[in-house]
DNA sequence: TAGTATAATAATAATCTTTCGCATTTGGCT
DNA sequence: AGCCAAATGCGAAAGATTATTATTATACTA
């Protein structure tokens, strides 16, 4: 249940907060922009500001629901948190995106921290490509 | 000499162009907003608009003279390439940014891309963390 | 070396993304 | 049902970047 995300993580249950979930969940595209979660509760008929979208988003980032990446191209794309980290491969020219894991990476990220070290709070890496689909 | 390195990628040599070279050159920072080279540009006595910093800074990344890097909180940071690929550590803390090379990561990369069927073009990798210096 | 076509610059306006401020509304609790 | 704090909506504002256009500088040619 979803309202019970919410609670568990302070954030009151209303209304915006529960169709920005919705949506973020049933989309065909796992990651989009405030701007596409935006149009797509317009789409379904919710009269959601587009303010409240960002205000929600950074609040569901803070609270650790969703995730922000800053792709290439301006916008950041936000996408529900699963538990699992993942990285992410992108093809520039459709904006397919796929997502992988890689416990080789992960460990030597780790080491190369200590390395330095630095304390992990976070990372990410994208693979920037052509997809097989664009590739004719 | 720098004026060749314009003339090589098609470029005219111009004063603008030849100072925001110098100026990525000769900086402490090795990664600057383009508004940090404005500010540089205006500390050395140099009049040039923020609008021209941007185009420059665009057009050499085109031409491969620079990088651009989305790092986190919004502004765009540029570097001088200098072939050697490599990825980054930065400090949430004080914004320190750190380097590193590691070919392990480099090749489980091209493994992934190679099993996704993408042809890379690009790809980043950014460790955020605490840096020594602010771990007290 | 002067003349000329073309590309680059400056300045400003425009655009795009994101955040802020404040009046109004809603949710959670009594 | 009723209150208080928190959340929303709307519009304005802020910040980053790009576009427009008239002016200027560069590269090339004679």
């Amino acid at each position: 249940m979803k309202s019970q995300n919410l609670k568990k993580v302070g954030l009151k249950v209303t209304l915006p907060r529960l169709k920005i979930l919705e949506i973020l969940g049933k989309s065909t595209q796992r990651h989009m922009s405030a701007e596409d979660v935006y149009k797509a509760l317009l789409g379904a008929g919710e009269d959601i500001g587009l303010a409240t979208v960002y205000r929600v988003l950074t609040q569901f980032e803070t609270a650790g629901l969703v995730e922000r990446h800053n792709f290439e191209g301006g916008q950041a794309v936000f996408e529900l948190s699963e538990g699992d980290h993942h990285d992410h491969l992108l093809c520039v020219k459709c904006g397919r995106v796929d997502e992988f894991v890689d416990e080789t990476i992960e460990k030597r990220q780790q080491d190369i921290a200590a390395k330095f070290g630095y304390e992990i709070t976070d990372h990410c890496l994208y693979i920037y490509g052509i997809c097989p689909d664009c590739r004719e």
